[in-house]
DNA sequence: GATAAAAGTGACAGGTCTGTATATATGCAA
DNA sequence: TTGCATATATACAGACCTGTCACTTTTATC
């Protein structure tokens, strides 16, 4: 893969989530990227092309992450859905933190027809997904159910790392994922 | 008050929830409202000014109207926080519900530095507070922390609806809610 | 060094955006 | 009737947007 191409996804996605989507023009990108339009268009067809590769990249990026943490801290089911928070607080508190895309393409792009839409709302329904597989294998009765807490729970405090930085809503969410976990675990 | 301002006001609010704000031109907005530029910018500087009349006026229809109904319902504190999440559940789930204007917002307007982004923070944070008033009255120990909390399953929910509409995440947004609000009043 | 692929240049088409200017029409009050 | 505020219609300036064009330069491979 050209190194140029990834020079353009990694600058789009900086100024994705530092300006907004719709607010960053193609100029722009492959201005400070230090290339040109015709690069651009020859690696993505459309600006709505780009946007997508970047929102699966950046998902791709979390998951992945998130997924090595947690299989190379515990083989024990339980204590990988109890750890799922703390590795949570450390993404979102990591400098180099700038919001989740799919939060904020899904705010950008409302109409739920919009291709940028749905691929927002299928990244969150896999993320939950994943977390709910996490759940089951601790064997909690209604793993999806529990998911979906967590899950709530998550993208608010992202949305709250993205009103304000630094918030320190994430210790509150990490204090009431632990309450559900633990009811959820002795159910 | 004139009319003709509300019904910029009433058509811009729909339009910003249904296309996103950067989406929609002032042109669109007059055209649908049934007037014309020169009238919407007597009544509105600027697009932003309109923007944030908007949020204002989203806001307080929504606080309003909720603390409208916690009042009628109970004078009891600790009932009044319990019945929180029954009426947010409404809230989210009446047809007419959109989204919240200053989640989407914020997005859109990612910079801290934006006016409309710090509209934004400072309506979330508003309603945290009410929150944490609603529950130190009901004699909450950290009416603080339980207030975050229950802003970011809130949050998350309207995200959870703004993504997928009828997603029923508010069901389970609820059932944590009571979770939460049972452990920190029995503490 | 020859050849081909990749990247760069600069201009441009066609459209949208915010905000303004000018001139006209309407309703109401004195 | 006259005067005035309000709203209308229409055109426009200037900036930005996406995407394309013809053409040139660099880079890599044989």
């Amino acid at each position: 893969m050209s190194s140029l191409k990834d020079k353009i996804l990694n600058t789009a996605t900086d100024l994705f989530q530092t300006r907004g989507i719709n607010s960053t023009g193609v100029d722009t990108i492959v201005a400070i990227a230090g290339t040109t339009k015709m690069t651009l268009y020859k690696h993505f067809h459309t600006k709505e092309g780009l946007i997508i590769e970047v929102l699966n990249k950046s998902q791709h990026d979390f998951h992945h992450w998130l997924d090595n943490k947690l299989n190379t801290n515990s083989k024990v089911p339980s204590d990988k859905i109890k750890q799922l928070f703390d590795f949570i607080e450390e993404w979102i508190t990591s400098p180099k933190f700038l919001g989740m895309g799919f939060i904020k393409a899904s705010a950008e792009f409302p109409n739920e027809e919009n291709p940028i839409h749905q691929l927002s709302s299928k990244q969150s329904r896999e993320f939950r997904q994943y977390i709910s597989k996490l759940a089951s294998e601790a064997n909690v009765k209604d793993a999806d159910g529990l998911a979906l807490q967590l899950s709530l729970l998550f993208e608010g405090a992202v949305q709250a790392e993205q009103m304000k930085r630094g918030s320190g809503a994430i210790k509150y969410a990490k204090k009431a994922a632990k309450i559900l976990i633990d009811g959820a675990i002795n159910a």
